[in-house]
RNA sequence: CGGGGCGUAGCGCAGCCGGGUAGCGCAUCUGCUUUGGGAGCAGAGGGUCGGCGGUUCGAAUCCGCCCGCCCCGACCA
């Protein structure tokens, strides 16, 4: 087949032939937004995420993820992993089927109830799609490490979940299918456990604040995972479910340092609107703040509790075999594109902060029949693209109000519009979606503001 | 799981009470005009009315059962 039969897709092929990794072409990708909200969509992440084209459901709590919404759960999942990393974790996959028979030896297959969803293959064994996996990671873990030496250790996985909830809502917030990241760590002592909690809490607070968001860490039950040391980590949002109060030190933590004092932070004060009791609390009046937040993560120390009844045990430096402490930490990376949401949309639409933006520049071209336009648009996606500029070029028929609306809905961070005022004079708008300023400069200057 | 509501064209909805040839807006397709904020005109296509059964000469409409989805409550990354 002759190079030029093939279809150039939505990837724009400039003239010299390299292909273009970074532009992606309107006109050849697939975005099916929609002008009118959905009817079965409530809160206002679940309306947008619809409507731009991000997820389409599939089964109540079960969603199809689009191109675009794709790409925001990949930029977030990636984000997460750099921070796991990072912090000394290392990733590993884990199924999303589990036997049944590691949840009997842990004595959580009775426990679990009807948000287990389990099934059974053809020969009638029982198996699982697992909603969590500390079983699975201590089955890993007691097949292969023996010895305090190989001590500490944290492994974590981005895997999808299912939780058979009762009544799934809120589009990806609470689906019943979900993708989370799980890290699991196995320490010799409590010492031990208690210093991988604090290496997980500090790399939780840098993987929120990446995506541009406060999260606000507060003292929570540790629930049906057990243990008595769990953290829940909410995201502020005018839209979230609770009310949080919490000292306002938490807006100003240098967590860029190497050697932060986790410690201290653990001891911040923050507290659900149900557990705050004004008279006890120990922030003074100036420095406490209220507001909204969504949970997108959760972390627990909890023991032995499944390393003891499932044989995971290491041999410690007086010869002496002992169950390993663990603690798990999760974040739930498909409930954050809709908690962003939450935090960032106006009423045009969303309003993605950059670092998760499924594109960072919207490039509009008013009149892609003019050939003026087109071959300054062409230009711009050229150099966009060898800058290594996420870019989406609107090259499509529609009028210029309709493009606006669309790429205001999708919120993009930044549009570029090339239209035949600017083709005269060799200008182009750069305008910003998070404030709406817009100025008028040469190609060079926008290329400059984009990567300087 | 208890309570409420909804399933009619891709999306948003009317029609159902009082059974009688399935409609509107948007979207789609064709043509012409238009082109910096969701265009105009003309034409066209698209429906097992969620499913099964019943009543009836005749069912989107009445009755029964089932399925799906949404909302409110008790639980959750």
């Amino acid at each position: 087949m002759p190079l030029s039969a093939i279809p150039e897709g939505s990837r724009l092929r400039p003239p010299d032939g390299d292909v273009v990794m970074s532009v992606v072409r309107l006109s050849r990708y697939f975005l099916p937004v929609l002008r009118e909200d959905p009817a079965e969509a409530e809160i206002v992440s679940h309306r947008l995420m619809l409507r731009a084209g991000l997820i389409q459901q599939a089964a109540a709590g079960i969603y199809n993820w689009l191109p675009l919404g794709f790409r925001v759960l990949k930029k977030i999942e990636q984000i997460v992993r750099e921070e796991m990393d990072r912090a000394g974790a290392i990733e590993i996959l884990m199924p999303t089927i589990q036997p049944a028979q590691w949840w009997k030896e842990s004595g959580r297959y009775d426990d679990y109830g009807k948000e287990m969803l389990r099934i059974r293959d053809r020969h009638d064994r029982e198996m699982l799609y697992g909603p969590t996996n500390e079983e699975n990671v201590v089955d890993i873990f007691r097949r292969h490490v023996k010895s305090y030496r190989q001590l500490p250790l944290n492994l974590y996985h981005i895997q999808w979940k299912f939780r058979d909830e009762i009544r799934p809502r809120f589009g990806v917030m609470r689906g019943r299918e979900f993708l989370m990241k799980d890290a699991y760590s196995f320490d010799y002592d409590f010492a031990g456990a208690k210093r991988s909690y604090e290496n997980m809490f500090l790399a939780y607070l840098r993987t929120f604040r990446r995506m541009g968001l406060t999260a606000i860490p507060m003292v929570a039950e540790s629930g049906p995972i057990g243990g008595n040391m769990s953290h829940e980590f909410q995201i502020l949002a005018s839209t979230g479910e609770s009310v949080v109060y919490y000292d306002a030190a938490f807006e100003e933590l240098d967590l860029a340092a190497e050697d932060v004092e986790v410690e201290a932070l653990t001891r911040l004060y923050a507290a659900v609107e149900e557990k705050h009791d004004p008279e006890r609390c120990p922030v003074p009046a100036e420095r406490l703040r209220k507001a909204r937040g969504i949970e997108v993560g959760h972390i627990f120390y909890f023991g032995t509790k499944y390393s003891a009844p499932m044989g995971a045990t290491v041999t410690g430096p007086d010869g002496r075999e002992v169950a390993v402490e663990m603690g798990s930490y999760g974040i739930g990376v498909s409930r954050l594109v809709g908690a962003i949401i939450e935090a960032y949309h106006d009423e045009r639409g969303i309003v993605w902060p950059e670092p998760v933006a499924p594109f960072r520049v919207g490039l509009v071209n008013l009149r892609p029949d003019d050939a003026d336009c087109t071959a300054m648009a062409e230009a711009m996606c050229t150099r966009l693209d060898r800058a290594g500029v996420e870019t989406l070029y609107d090259d499509t028929q529609e009028r210029a109000g309709a493009k606006f609306a669309t790429m205001e809905l999708i919120g993009l961070p930044w549009l570029v519009v090339i239209g035949p005022r600017g083709a005269r004079s060799g200008l182009v708008e750069l305008r910003s979606r998070r404030d709406g300023t817009a100025t008028e400069l040469g190609p060079d200057a926008v290329l400059q503001r984009l990567c300087g």
